[in-house]
DNA sequence: CAGCATCCTCAGGGATACTG
DNA sequence: CAGTATCCCTGAGGATGCTG
C-alpha cells in the first residue's frame, strides 16, 4: 500500500501488477507457477495441459488401476473400473499411450490379447497422484464440513 | 503367469482379481488409493472430487495467483488470469469459498470492495499443486516429444 | 477380445446485458 | 466495483451396434 523503491506513479486504481519484487522466496515459487500456467489458451501450456491430462476421472483411476495391480488387459481394466464407458477407455488409454505414461502390447493371437503396463514415466506420475491422493484423504472431513455447513 | 501359491484353479479367461495378497506394499499402497478414487460416482468421493477441483482450469489459476501475489481483489484477479470470463471467476470463487479455501472479505464501501485470500488450508493445497507443476515442467520435454513422434 | 463408428445428450463455460 | 441473470454453443462423454 505504502510506496516502494522501484514502484513509479501509479495509475490509481491500477495495482502493484510489476512487483518481482516479491516479498517472499516461497511467493516468487508461486509467482513463477502462476505465469507458467496463465497463458493465452492459444498456444500450449505444459502445466495446464498436463494437469488437463491427469487430473481427468479417467486417467487417474487407470494409473492407479495399474499402479496397483500391475499390467493388465482392456477387459480387466474396463471391469476394475466399474462405471466407465468402453469408449473413455479407449480414448483415455490412447492419450495416456500417446503422452508415454503407459505402454500397449499388442499379442496377435485369437482371440486377441493386449495388455497395458505403466512405463517409468507413468511410475513416476503416479507418485504425484499419490500425494495428492494423500492430501485429498487427509483433508476430506475438513472440507466436506465446510461444503455442507454453508446455506 | 506361473502358479502361485493362495493361487485357485483360475476360470481360465478371468484373472486373479481377488488376489489382494500383493506382491510389494508398494502396490498395496495404490490398490488402496484406487478403491478410494474408484467408487460409482453416485455417491461422493474424496479424491475424484477434490481431484475435479484441483483439475479444473481456472481453480489452479486462483490458487496460484493469490499463492504468489498475497490477497487480491475480484477485478485484479480478473486482469491477472487474462482470459477467464467473469461468469467462470466467480463461480470458481464461490467453489473455492465453500470448500474453505479461500476467504471472501466485503467491505462495506462506496464503490465496493471484496478482497479473496487463501486459507490455511488453501495454502497446503497450493504446496500440492506446486508438486505437481513442478513434475510437470521437469517432464514437459519428454512427454512433448513423445506425444508429437507420433503418427 | 478389443476395439471403431455413430448418434445423441447435457453440462461447462463464453458473451452480453443489467444491478446494488 | 463486484457481481447476478440469460442466452447460447461447443464438446466431453454415454449408449448402441458393428468388425478384425
Amino acid at each position: 500500500m505504502s510506496k516502494q523503491e522501484g514502484t513509479q506513479q501509479l495509475p490509481g486504481y491500477l495495482e502493484v501488477t510489476n512487483a518481482v519484487n516479491s516479498h517472499t522466496e516461497e511467493q516468487k515459487k508461486f509467482q513463477l507457477f502462476f505465469q507458467k500456467a496463465n497463458v493465452p489458451a492459444t498456444q500450449l501450456c505444459p502445466v495446464r495441459d498436463i494437469m488437463a491430462r491427469l487430473s481427468d476421472k479417467w486417467s487417474m483411476l487407470v494409473i492407479l488401476a495399474l499402479g496397483g495391480f500391475g499390467t493388465m488387459r482392456f477387459n480387466e481394466l474396463k471391469h476394475k473400473i466399474g462405471d466407465v464407458s468402453q469408449r473413455m477407455l479407449t480414448v483415455t488409454l490412447r492419450n495416456l499411450e500417446n503422452d508415454g505414461l503407459l505402454t500397449r502390447t499388442i499379442y496377435p493371437e485369437i482371440p486377441p490379447r493386449v495388455e497395458y503396463a505403466l512405463t517409468p514415466l507413468g511410475h513416476s506420475f503416479k507418485e504425484q497422484i499419490a500425494g495428492f491422493a494423500n492430501w485429498a484423504t487427509a483433508h476430506t472431513e475438513e472440507i466436506y464440513r465446510k461444503r455442507f455447513s454453508d446455506s
